[in-house]
This record gives C-alpha cells, sequence and structure tokens, in this order.
DNA sequence: CCGAAAAGCGCG
DNA sequence: AAAGCGCGCTTTTCGG
C-alpha cells in the first residue's frame, strides 16, 4: 500500500482516459470501492454530481453530467466485490438521478463493519479512516471547505474543474477502499452472520427509502393552518392574563412563582423545571395552557410543517439509519418518522399505495419476553407460553395475592421495566406512582420470587467486568453475535443493551423474511419492533404475522400482532381508542 | 449576533 | 450500592 500522498487521482475526462480506466479495472483487487458525490442528501431533490471508483492506491472520478455510462457500464460488468461507505447513500442516487440499478449482490458497507466492530465509535469515513490520513491528506479537506465558504460554493456549485474538490472525492473512495480491507477479516471471522443480516437490511431498507410513503397533502396544510391559529390563541391568552409568552419556560416559572404556586424541581444547571411532568401536577390555568401550547407547537412544527416542507409529490422520503442506534437498532430522520405520536391526528396524514390498506404488525412486549428469556425463569416462560398477562403475573406473585388490582399490577410492569432499564428505585417509584421506599420494597421482592431476573443482571456485568479486564472493552454479544458495548462507568446498561439489541436482531430478521417472503414492495416504514405496510385486500394477514414470528430461538416465543386493515395510519389509534 | 448546550418531548 | 435504555427535532438559554 503506498503511502497516501502518493495514491493516484484520476479526473476522466476523455475517451482515452476511459480506456486507461477499464484497464486498470481489469486488475485484480479484493474490493472495489465506489463512492459518490451528490449536491445535497435527498436523491429526489439534489443533483448527483460525481462518480468515483477506487481501490487502496488509485481512483478514477468521473463527471456524472458527462461520463454516467461509464459507471452504469461497471456496475452492470464488474464481477469482482463492491465496498462503499453507507452504500446505500450511493445506491439511491445512482438509482433516483442515474436510472443506474446496482445490484447488491457482491455489495460490501465500510459503516457496517466498523458498526459492527465497535458500536460506539463515530461511522463517519474521516474518523474511520483517521488511521490513512495523514496532515497533508487532511488539509485536503481543510482546503475545500476554506473554499467553499470563500467562493460561497455548495456541494451543488462547487466547479468540477476545482481540483480540490475532485481530488477530495477520489481520496475518500480510497479511504473506502483502505478501511475495507483493514476490517473485513475480523468481521467475516467473528461477525459474519450480523453482517450478512444488516447488508440485507441495508438493501431492504434503501428500497423503502426510494419508495417512499404517501401523505395525504390537503389534510396536512388544514391541520397546519388549524393548529397555527389555535397555539397563536393561546399564546395570545397568555399574554393578556399573564404578560408571558407559553414557550418561554423561564417567564412560565417566574410568573408561576409570584402567583403563589410551590416549585420544586430543578433542572441539572438549576433552572427552574418545567416539563410535563411538573406542570402536570399543578392546578393553575397558566401550567394547563403551557402544556396545550407545547404539544400542539410540536405537532405543527415536527411534524406536518416538516412533512410539507420534505414532501416530493406527495411522498415522504425519510432517511432511514439502519444503524441508528449503538444497540443496533434503526434510527429515521428527515422527517422522524418513527416518532409521530400515537393518537390518530398525524398518523391520519399517512395514506396507502392505491387500492391497498395499510396494515401495522408490531411484536408484543418484545422486551419484556426476551427479559424472560434471558433471565430463564421457568415461572415466567411459561406464563409466555401460556398466554397470561406477564405483569398481572407478577403482581399476582409478588403482592402474594389471588387478583391483583389494577394498581399493583401497573407496579409490577413498573418493576419489569425499571430492572430492564436498569433503574433505581427512586425512578422506579416515580414512575409507578409509589414511593422509593416502597419500590425498594417491591423490587427486592420482586428478585426473591424470581432469582433468574438479578442472576442474569449479575451475569452480565461479571462478563462485562472480565472483559473491560482482559480486553479493555466492557462488552457482551446478543444471540446473533452483535457486540453491545458499555461505558466503563455505565455497565449496568448493558443488561438494556443485551435485550434491545437483541430485539433489533429479531425485527432485521424480520425483513428480512418478509422480503424473502415476497413482501418487500409492500413495507413502508420500520418503527424498532414494528412495520408499516401498504397492502391489497386480499392479503393473508396471517401470513404476514408468521412470518414475521420467532417462536424457536427463544426460550419465549417471540409473537406478533397486525392492526386489520387501515385507511389510513390514525384508524389504529381509532381502533384501540373508540 | 451566532453557535453550542440545555431543556423538553415525540416514539419504541 | 446505585444506575431508567435508545434515538430525532425544536426552541430556549447562555456564553463568547
Amino acid at each position: 500500500m503506498l503511502p497516501i500522498e502518493e495514491t493516484q487521482i484520476n479526473v476522466v475526462d476523455s475517451h482515452e482516459e476511459v480506456e486507461e480506466f477499464f484497464r486498470w479495472l481489469s486488475q485484480s483487487r479484493q474490493f472495489l470501492a465506489f463512492d459518490t458525490e451528490t449536491a445535497g442528501l435527498s436523491p429526489q431533490r439534489d443533483a448527483l454530481r460525481l462518480v468515483q471508483f477506487g481501490d487502496v492506491d488509485t481512483a478514477y472520478v468521473f463527471r456524472a453530467d458527462r461520463w454516467l455510462g461509464v459507471a452504469e457500464e461497471v456496475f452492470q460488468k464488474y464481477i469482482g466485490l463492491l465496498v462503499g461507505q453507507n452504500s446505500g447513500f450511493d445506491v439511491r442516487f445512482l438509482k433516483v438521478q442515474g436510472n443506474i440499478d446496482v445490484s447488491w449482490a457482491n455489495m460490501h458497507d465500510t459503516r457496517i463493519m466498523a458498526h459492527i466492530l465497535n458500536p460506539n465509535r463515530s461511522t463517519s469515513l474521516k474518523a474511520l479512516g483517521a488511521q490513512f490520513l495523514t496532515p497533508q491528506a487532511k488539509r485536503l479537506q481543510g482546503a475545500l471547505q476554506g473554499a467553499m465558504a470563500a467562493q460561497g460554493w455548495s456541494w451543488g456549485t462547487i466547479p468540477f474543474s476545482f481540483s480540490t474538490y475532485t481530488a477530495y472525492a477520489g481520496l475518500d473512495c480510497i479511504l473506502t477502499a483502505r478501511i475495507a480491507e483493514k476490517f473485513y477479516p475480523e468481521v467475516e471471522a467473528n461477525y459474519k452472520d450480523v453482517y450478512e443480516l444488516e447488508l440485507q437490511v441495508a438493501r431492504i431498507c434503501s428500497n423503502m427509502e426510494v419508495k417512499g410513503v404517501s401523505i395525504d397533502l390537503p389534510y396536512c396544510k388544514e391541520k397546519y393552518a388549524q393548529i397555527l391559529d389555535y397555539c397563536a390563541d393561546v399564546e395570545f391568552w397568555c399574554l393578556e392574563n399573564y404578560g408571558v409568552r407559553p414557550s418561554e419556560a423561564q417567564q412560565v416559572a417566574t410568573k408561576l412563582v409570584s402567583e403563589g404556586v410551590d416549585l420544586s424541581k430543578t433542572t441539572p444547571t438549576g433552572m427552574w423545571a418545567m416539563d410535563k411532568d411538573v406542570l402536570e401536577g399543578l392546578e393553575h390555568p397558566l401550567a394547563k395552557a403551557v402544556l396545550e401550547h407545547r404539544q400542539k407547537t410540536k405537532i405543527g412544527s415536527s411534524y406536518f410543517q416538516n412533512f410539507l416542507q420534505l414532501h416530493d409529490n406527495g411522498v415522504l422520503h425519510p432517511s432511514i439509519n439502519t444503524l441508528g442506534a449503538r444497540t443496533g437498532r434503526m434510527a429515521v430522520n428527515t422527517p422522524a418518522l418513527q416518532t409521530i405520536p400515537r393518537g390518530s391526528i398525524v398518523r391520519d396524514a399517512f395514506l396507502p399505495r392505491s387500492d391497498e390498506h395499510l396494515l401495522s404488525v408490531d411484536y408484543a412486549g418484545i422486551e419484556a419476553r426476551l427479559f424472560a428469556h434471558f433471565a430463564a425463569e421457568e415461572e415466567l416462560i411459561r406464563v409466555f407460553h401460556e398466554g397470561f398477562d406477564p405483569h398481572s403475573y407478577t403482581a399476582q406473585q409478588v403482592f402474594n395475592v389471588e387478583t391483583p388490582t389494577k394498581e399493583q399490577r401497573q407496579v409490577a410492569k413498573g418493576c419489569t421495566f425499571a430492572l430492564l432499564f436498569g433503574a433505581g428505585p427512586e425512578k422506579m417509584g416515580i414512575t409507578a406512582g409509589i414511593t422509593s421506599e416502597e419500590a425498594k420494597f417491591f423490587m427486592d421482592s420482586y428478585k426473591e420470587r424470581f432469582p433468574g431476573v438479578p442472576r442474569f443482571m449479575k451475569s452480565v456485568d461479571n462478563v462485562a467486568k472480565q472483559r473491560l479486564a482482559a480486553e479493555g472493552t466492557g462488552y457482551v454479544k446478543t444471540p446473533l453475535g452483535r457486540r453491545q458495548v458499555g461505558e466503563k462507568e455505565k455497565l449496568y446498561a448493558l443488561v438494556n443493551a443485551l435485550i434491545q439489541g437483541t430485539a433489533a436482531d429479531v425485527f432485521k430478521q424480520a425483513l428480512v423474511n418478509l422480503d424473502n417472503a415476497g413482501y418487500g414492495s409492500n413495507m413502508l416504514l420500520p418503527l424498532h419492533d414494528e412495520i408499516l405496510l401498504s397492502v391489497p385486500s386480499d392479503i393473508d394477514i396471517q401470513e404476514v404475522i408468521t412470518t414475521m414470528e420467532d417462536r424457536t430461538s427463544f426460550r419465549v416465543p417471540l409473537i406478533c400482532e397486525a392492526s386489520g386493515l387501515l385507511e389510513r395510519w390514525g384508524d389504529k389509534a381509532r381502533a384501540v381508542v373508540g
């Protein structure tokens, strides 16, 4: 491998240079890296500007407006392994902007490799390639940013003739190839199952991003306008009656204190806490108005306004980060479609494909089930197999009553979640609505009654501590082999990470199963443990459920529930409420 | 005045 | 012994 300064970056702009490129391409190499430079992040909105190919020592840079045909030929004919850094991003631009179909068959991805090897670090190309980047190479990036600022260039307008731009583009490709050669041996040796799962998931979710999800634009506009009006009225009312704006928490707090309201909770920096819990506990009309204002502005700005700004002909194309969380969970942004409020108001904006229905299928209490699995508690396992309500059962056992009250069930449920989140008695008490002493007593009794639970928690801690001492990193692995890395001072959080990460593995495998069963084109959105689909009305819902369920891999069956066919996503909320 | 941090809240 | 987990987005707050 050459020193990075001696690597060759060739900008191709003649037929002779294309011939030279193909001669280079025919040489053997481990990975052919590819990359694109674009005008922005949206394939629907932003232009494809450059396409680059490279290996560890050489890169070729093509202008997309002149030489896209060459790129197409490469993707059609190249038979070796391909690698990209977050390759789905480039694949989508090549598809949407260039009408080029890139096969996923020989695809590899350095971002996936990096996350699997170390899920807690940055997976940006520059961070991963830092060891290859000499100060001189780093200056390239600085020079590019400096020139862009000085000239007022954006990623869409920076001239092709600016050699720093093309050099930077080519270097990214070389970095990708180097990172792939460095990471792949360990990935292949130790993480093959989870890596292959992630590649599949990247493909499936990339398809979802391109397809997008339809929204009802007139509905969004109407609701957004109503919300703006309403919020203006509430704000006016607050100003008239109390002389404060409802959005300014500290002003509101000062006003409340002057009205004789007793505040006690503060934020870590010593300001008055004005969060939902605090305000809900106050009888003051200003508190009610502030809560109302907050909820409605949130719905307006984070959802309807974003939908109206981000849609492409009535279709939202969210960005799905298949490795958004360190645990292996996904994250969805622009817009944040995994955080749509539960009621029907925002969900009613979502439409199925024409002549179809929406269908939502989710796992039933997957975290509590996996908790029972890891705890290997025979009684709890039996409860799940026999279909009893687990929270009623734990309440019955720990309170030692025949029929637990609703409140007792709530305490038991709170305790299960406190344990699997790593909460202490204080937090558990707050969530369950009891004192920390009562919470502590219940937690202790719970652990005594179900000794597998503390045994499991202790063993996660022990394993992580041992590895921290022996290997310098405290981690555990999910059954699929995904590493969960804990921070030194927060090893207790690995209990939750293991459960959350295992649930992510299960969900991702379900996406692959659905795709293999022919539902690939029906999938619209992944929502942690729920999938939103658009399906024809003659769909066999039970078959979809069965495809997702896993009744055999764990001590507890992981079962799914479906919404039924919906005209709009919000109809599910209505069905539950009504 | 600008940018970063904090606070708050939406989901699983 | 004690420790609520993981995200994205908007607005306010505050330091430079």
